[in-house]
DNA sequence: CACATAAGTTTCTCCTGTAAACATGGAGGG
DNA sequence: CCCTCCATGTTTACAGGAGAAACTTATGTG
């Protein structure tokens, strides 16, 4: 399992030694709990794409009690937040990664980040609602906040930079960066709901929408 | 309180008669405890933005025994679907009403259809985010599903009368639907969860994002 | 080595959804 | 006019989940 962040690598690297005494079948330390139950929760996301979620089902899958996630966790949904923080953060890589430097234009860099976004939603639907669900209520966790909030900046930047590059109009760049989030946030939901794909849309909606926002926003008329 | 389609009004008429053996305080039968539930259930909702719904409180507060509703639902997700159903009844209202004849442009009554839907979306938060919800399985509800689509069909009559007109650009139509509609339904999320407010979003968003897409769309550039 | 403490477990209470069995009262047939 | 059926209630029961409290076990430190 890979690590999103240097916070949950450090308590990995200090549980290190306990785990060494995992020859047992059941040692009562269970050596990296809080990061087991996080990996065996994404597992478990990923599988069912629209599963109740259950603290009690983690536990078990985990092979601990129902009340050993207590110690790691204060309730429910402090794991449901931390689980949306690392669907942020890998989200934001996602789409770091999709803005190739080699790509010709901004347009296109843009359009590479918004498919990307979408894309992750489809993949991960679950990890996605949640990211978006009142159950990760971001006005209570910082580091929540923070990650979204930089996720959400990547945006912001492509934005202003192509604003100085003259490839986007000199519309304020917020009314741009809202059109642009609820544009891509909205595509991803109609995308994960399946409602892109029956009704009257046509064969690729996704690049065909942004490109009636883009059409909006560039300066290549 | 209103009705908002003929079916729940015949029920409630058919079911008048019982109604008049109300002087005692608990008459056994209730009388229209069907719609009474959805009230009740809808109030709630209105109460209580981000409310945990339970059947239990809904037919605690109506005054009924808790296994009652099972007469009139065959699972909890079956009322729910009945409120998001009467939730698109109500929305496709809001932005049939709001399309005012004697607006100047085609352009404007897009404008004034989106707006009631972010602003429908802001005074009913909960029913918003519950008709856009897992809990309200389209593929399951034939009538849901309509309901729905017919709103959907509003957004859709629009743009067809505004590509004729030559108001709108001859842009595939389905790429223009996806567009506004993850446009329109992606503020409203973020403006129901308070993420168009507090960061570096101008003074009013919604319609400045809405111009940017609409820039893209229109002919008058 | 003793022991404080972190990290497990068991047990308990309260809540939910849902099924089954029971009760009631209004409507229609004899 | 009474009797009986059925829709619509109620009570009771059960399986699960959230979370608190009390108990248990390793583990690292004075």
């Amino acid at each position: 399992m890979e690590y999103d962040d240097l916070a949950s690598m450090k308590v990995s690297c200090v549980n290190m030694v306990s785990r060494m005494s995992e020859t047992k079948d059941h040692p009562y330390h269970h050596g990296d709990l809080r990061r087991t139950l996080i990996d065996t929760a994404l597992a478990m996301l990923a599988a069912d794409q629209n599963w109740t979620f259950t603290l009690r089902e983690v536990a078990r899958r985990t092979g601990v009690s129902h009340a050993a996630p207590y110690k790691h966790f204060r309730d429910r949904e402090e794991l449901l937040r931390e689980l949306a923080r690392i669907g942020f953060v890998r989200l934001g890589k996602a789409m770091t990664e999709a803005m190739c430097p080699d790509l010709p234009s901004t347009r296109a860099h843009f359009m590479a980040a918004a498919q990307a976004c979408i894309e992750f939603a489809c993949q991960n639907p679950g990890l996605y609602r949640l990211m978006f669900s009142s159950d990760a209520d971001k006005t209570i966790d910082p580091q929540l906040h923070d990650a979204a909030k930089s996720t959400f900046g990547i945006l912001l930047d492509l934005l202003e930079r192509g604003q100085r590059d003259g490839s986007f109009r000199p519309v304020a760049v917020s009314a741009m960066a809202a059109a642009s989030w609820a544009q891509v946030h909205g595509l991803a939901m109609l995308a994960i709901n399946g409602q892109l794909l029956d009704e009257k849309v046509g064969p690729a909606p996704v690049p065909a929408a942004l490109d009636v926002l883009l059409d909006g926003m560039c300066c290549t008329d």
